[in-house]
DNA sequence: CCAGCGCCTTGACTTAAGTCAAAAAAGCGT
DNA sequence: ACGCTTTTTTGACTTAAGTCAAGGCGCTGG
């Protein structure tokens, strides 16, 4: 297991800080270990601090009446979540749950805030953070309402590749249902799309590695294309 | 035309700052006078800074391949807009234009982070902000993914209906061409949808008013419902 | 008062994507 | 390797919502 202090220091929220401010912020952690499967928090949930991955995976979800589910995010470690209601409201605006056994860093509200009010490079790295996430969101929300689904899987493939650093395939690292959720649509759906992709010679799914043989025709596809 | 001291110290970003606070904050603050259908800026564009409306109407949009729009918000008096490139990346995430003649409030980049670093009850209160639109992107996103449109309809309704303290009738204060942008739709999909509406007595349309018949139908609708 | 221009509505048609049901494939623990 | 569960795929069908095109309504200005 890795140090505590070292997983801290690693998460994007906490870069630059001092020695001393990391020791801070280690002092006033709360460490909480889960199986694969446990809810951490319930929409509506009343919230008295956020989380931080040290190692694992958590889904941000929210579900429907009817009971369908759409994933909003998945963490992994170094991401924090669970922050908008401690400096918005009080109540959790989505689900989470574990997609693996998980150690998570709990932050109690008060304190955090505390130590925010003290150090004004926290206080931006945390704009930082949430910054960056209403930008993600933005991209989201474009993607549901402007593209059709074979463009937001086309998006989601260039996505990875950028993220995994190669050009000719991607892994998921997700089942296809989950995938389905992320994109807003169900696992027939995806699948169907994902034969037609592969009937194009776009891509070749390998169960959850995917080829990616025509990656400038998936961007393409992403940014405004249509699938015959 | 409000004095400028007065339009900061009413915005929610500014709450709670002592006089002296304001008053810093009025000095590194710019004036910029807009007419209607100005574009404050393009999505893309390089940001050295963050707006506040003082008065008028702007819209945040995203524009597909296509051309086709979709609207994210509406900014009225006292919001703030475009502060995500300020503590995240160089680049506007989407773009913005005046729906009437407005006044805007400009603050640099630079000055405003100084500012922030100085003030924690600021950048709390900039926490506030930015997490409370992180919020109100997860309703969005919900409900572009888990509803469909009679259900974004009656979940503005109500909102409208919240927003203007009245449970008989409510105000449009934009055009249902924009409001099918804001919901995710076309404007003959809008139309099509208040008219059945109508037919099923939960509200009557008179131009811009409509007048909320069956105000818990339309909860009942926006929760979970379908629309006959 | 009427012309002209946006905005909104209506109709006929197309299509993307969801539902339901069943089979096939892939994992997993023993 | 076996039987079990879960995930993925396929097929037939339904439906919400988009497209295209035409018409109506309600303004504003001459």
């Amino acid at each position: 297991m890795k140090k505590i202090l070292q997983i801290i220091s690693d998460a994007p929220l906490f870069n630059g800080l001092s020695e001393e401010q990391l020791n801070d912020v280690r002092q006033i952690s709360v460490d909480k270990f889960c199986d694969k499967g446990k809810t951490i928090f319930l929409e509506g949930d009343d919230c008295n601090g956020f989380y931080i991955v040290a190692d694992g995976k958590v889904k941000i979800y929210k579900v429907s009446f009817e009971g369908k589910e759409h994933i909003l995010h998945i963490y992994g470690p170094g991401n924090p979540f669970g922050e908008v209601p401690v400096f918005a409201g009080r109540k959790f605006p989505a689900n989470a749950q574990t997609l693996l056994k998980s150690h998570l860093l709990f932050f109690p509200r008060t304190a955090f805030v505390d130590l925010i009010s003290k150090n004004p490079s926290l206080a931006l790295n945390m704009l930082g953070v949430l910054s960056m996430r209403l930008r993600q969101f933005t991209v989201q929300i474009e993607n549901l309402s402007l593209k059709e689904v074979p463009g937001r899987l086309a998006s989601y493939l260039v996505y990875l590749s950028q993220e995994q650093g190669r050009t000719d395939v991607v892994t998921l690292n997700i089942s296809k249902g989950q995938l389905a959720s992320l994109l807003g649509t169900i696992p027939e759906t995806l699948s169907r799309i994902l034969t037609k992709m592969n009937q194009q010679h776009l891509i070749d799914t390998r169960g959850r590695n995917i080829i990616l043989k025509d990656l400038s025709g998936l961007e393409d596809l992403a940014e405004h294309g249509k699938l015959q």
